[in-house]
DNA sequence: ATATCTGCAAATGTTTTGCACTTTT
DNA sequence: AAAAGTGCAAAACATTTGCAGATAT
């Protein structure tokens, strides 16, 4: 209630807000609030589901309304990891990165390369292009899962109880 | 239909089928070659109406599950660039490459860099990963585009008659 | 006051599925 | 004959939208 960073996301989003002539709401800064709380990356579901079973009132059209208006405030970042569903995560104070998913257990690892941003953007300038945004993804197997069937990372984190991390 | 490559596709899925007890049906030989006469990225819709357009009999449900087929046989190959529609592209004989999306006229251009593979790779194994596979794509905007709000080649492409490539 | 928000339910768009019938093997 | 494939219509999903009433500026 008294982080320091949500009290900046939420000055960011009042400001970007403002600049909109949009307007500020309880469901609004709940969802920055709760967004910025969420470790890892999220989907709207998710966070749906937190608010309402933290006792907000909101419902899942506000928050897929909400959740375009902090990705365009850059409160959050979307992904799209080709499962159907886009998953976000926070975006200020993070530096960027990209992003290893594991095929089994669908665990996220982050992972930043000077070197491939510095090549991708001279490739897109050899052709006139700017980069937007990019989506840089790396299916991956663990070396155990590949002999075993089993994702050691799943497993070990079975093993510590299952809190969903 | 006396193309090497259509006959060495068929035979390839031909393989693929009989490996996993499934029959060859004259729709799934109309999608083989449908598929790799298809240029660039489609949909799955625009593959079902060019074989209706060519007055075969298929349905969008057959087309959705051949398809899933033609992809576990390696015959296309599929991409996810976050428009809501997954796109498909012909996967054999052509090396790997990635791809750039304009984000105006949704032109897909395609480009390879070794050395981001490599650096891809080094990076999955130091985490004690195997890449199963990736999506790079880079989301660009013509520098045209940027200025003018218009997208140089899409209006190239205009001026020279909506032949939709 | 007035423009914007919200929740609800209905609509959307893509992809999948159950089922009765047809076709391959 | 048995196993798999097909078309259809319905279902499934994630996401969006229209609208009437509620709320922020």
């Amino acid at each position: 209630m008294d982080d320091p960073s949500l009290q900046q996301a939420v000055a960011t989003f009042e400001e970007f807000l403002r600049a909109e002539r949009l307007k500020m709401t309880g469901q609004r800064r709940q969802m920055v609030r709760a967004a910025l709380d969420q470790r890892g990356h999220f989907t709207a579901e998710e966070l749906y589901q937190r608010l309402v079973r933290e006792g907000e009132s909101v419902s899942m059209a506000t928050v897929y309304r909400g959740l375009r208006l902090l990705e365009d405030a850059g409160i959050v970042e979307g992904h799209d990891f080709a499962d159907g569903q886009r998953r976000y995560e926070r975006a200020l104070q993070v530096e960027h990165h990209d992003h290893m998913v594991c095929v089994d257990c669908r665990e996220v690892i982050e992972f930043r390369s000077e070197e491939i941003e510095k090549i991708q953007k001279g490739i897109a300038e050899e052709q006139g292009f700017d980069i937007e945004e990019h989506n840089l993804t790396l299916y991956v197997a663990c070396r155990n899962w590949r002999k075993t069937g089993r994702c050691a990372r799943r497993e070990e984190r079975e093993r510590q109880g299952k809190r969903k991390d």
